[in-house]
Parts: structure tokens; C-alpha cells; sequence
DNA sequence: TTACGTGCAAAACGTTTGCAAGAGT
DNA sequence: ACTCTTGCAAACGTTTTGCACGTAA
């Protein structure tokens, strides 16, 4: 158990699998598949370790809970299923030209931004058959597997 | 109707003065000053309502607590100080292109989208002089108003 | 009287933390 | 031995809710 991360690589693998942003619940229910031990304050201990080290971003989306994701590159653009609330990274390229717009504009010194886009994923969209909704709707948690 | 709304005008108010979508915490001790009497639950379940009616919005930055503005026009584009922790509207048209692009480009439908800019504020810049910090750091929660 | 906003307290929810235990060195 | 992660449960901060009250119709 005391492992130096014993599940650290576990969860890295899950979001690289699933490049979707998912939440603590769903991470902790996925990682109990393979260990049915696992506890959630050590999934959270894990996370907030690797969003320290950068290897992870956490995203303040969403209103209730914390979604995290790889910290790839640097695609701070998202886009938001407000159906299946999935969070896919965007391929887009930061528009640096705003954020000098922005400062000239206000006086603000802007040191980053980020953009989210919302509405139904095309997963969503091309039909409920391939919905793999991989998260329950906001009323219930289904705590189930 | 008993007492229709007694505080929504009130927070509309000010709201308006304080154009940095304050916490609920802000608000409520904002709102004692004149209403010594009402409660924090009270002051949530207005918010809502008025997130509800379309009047006010709540952005989902900032992680812990819930923050509030007025939906004045489309200004989905806001400035957040790192520093006073205070949103500031920005006064950007919406890039429509972009949602065109990420459209054409990812297959989702898109609906809207919204934009973050991150930094230090004009007020944080000019000197801690002019600093009205009207929130205190995340750390030390002050009711002490 | 009826209806419903209100205050209060308790519950609910997501997240963090204290502590003892166990695996790795 | 010593360190450090882990599981468990309790604590924590924010938000919601149950219920009785009281005010406006």
C-alpha cells in the first residue's frame, strides 16, 4: 500500500485514456476496478500532488465538482457537453492577441487566460447509440461499480 | 405574496455598485449592514432565483465559493485579479468566429462560449494605496466585516 | 385564512485532514 | 529502525433543505 504512488500511474493512464476531464468520483470508480481498496481521500491526495507538479490541471468548471485533466501541452481552450458533461481539450492555439487587447484596453495585467466552449458533443449529437455517457446526470450520484 | 423578494433589490443594488461578482458571504455581509436580520440561506435562495430568472449570473471560477454578477448584455468575457480576487466585467465583443472554427474542426455543436482572462487588476497595479481589497484572502475567512 | 418569503438549524455535499497501520528502504 | 503512502473516519467549508413563523393579500 505505502508505495511510493501506488495508484499515481494508474490515474495517469485513466485520463489518457479518457481525455474528457472526469471527476473525482468517476476517477475513484474507475481505479476501483483493478483496486477495490483504494479510497478516495487518496485519490484526491494523489491529485492535488500531481496538479503541484504540473502534471495535472484542475478545471473550476462545472459549479460542483473539481474535473481534472492531462496538462498537455499548453490547450487551456475546452469545450463542455452540457449533455454527457464531458470536457475535451481543444486543438486550437492560444490567442495571445487577446490578451494584449485586454491590457491595452483595461490597464489589467493579464497573465493568462482560458476560453470554454459549451453545447453537445458530437458523440452527443450523432445519436444516443454511441453515448457512452461515462457520467451520470448532476441529480444523482450513482455511487454503483 | 407575503413579503415578495424583501433583499432582491437590495443585492440587484449591489450588485450594480460592485460590478466584481462578489461571494455570497460579500453579499450577505454587505446586506446586513442594512438588514441586520437576514440570513445567509435567505440571500442564497434569492441568488438563485435571480440565476433562475436570467437576471444574474454565477461564474464557476474561483474553485471554493460561488461568485455572482449581473448578466448585463452578452459580456461572457471577464478579468479575474489573482491578487483582490475581484471579476471584472470585460467590455469585448464576442469572437463568433471562434465557435464557427471549433465547430468545423471538432464536430461538436457549439453553443456559447466564455473567456477568462487572468492577472493582476489596474487597482492591485497602481499601488496597495488605492487597494480596496473588498476580499479577504482565501485562507482567513473574516465575518467581521 | 391562505400563501409564501423568511430565519433558524440541521442536513447534504465535496474536499481535506488526523491518525494509526503497513510496505518499502 | 525510519520514512512515507495509505485507509478510515472525522472535520471542514459551502450550499441546500425542513420546518415553524409571520407578514401581505
Amino acid at each position: 500500500m505505502p508505495r511510493p504512488f501506488q495508484y499515481r500511474d494508474s490515474i495517469l493512464a485513466l485520463l489518457k485514456d479518457n481525455p474528457i476531464h472526469p471527476t473525482v468520483d468517476w476517477i475513484h470508480a474507475q481505479l476501483r476496478r483493478g483496486h477495490p481498496r483504494v479510497s478516495l481521500a487518496t485519490v484526491y491526495r494523489t491529485l492535488r500532488t500531481l496538479v503541484a507538479e504540473g502534471t495535472l490541471c484542475e478545471l473550476p468548471f462545472g459549479t460542483s465538482e473539481s474535473r481534472f485533466g492531462l496538462t498537455l501541452e499548453q490547450k487551456h481552450y475546452h469545450f463542455i457537453c452540457e449533455q454527457c458533461h464531458k470536457i475535451y481539450d481543444l486543438p486550437i492555439r492560444p490567442r495571445m492577441t487577446l490578451e494584449r487587447s485586454v491590457q491595452a484596453e483595461t490597464g489589467h495585467q493579464v497573465r493568462r487566460h482560458t476560453m470554454e466552449f459549451y453545447g453537445v458533443c458530437r458523440e452527443c449529437t450523432e445519436g444516443p447509440a454511441s453515448v457512452t455517457s461515462l457520467r451520470p446526470p448532476r441529480e444523482q450520484k450513482e455511487k454503483t461499480e
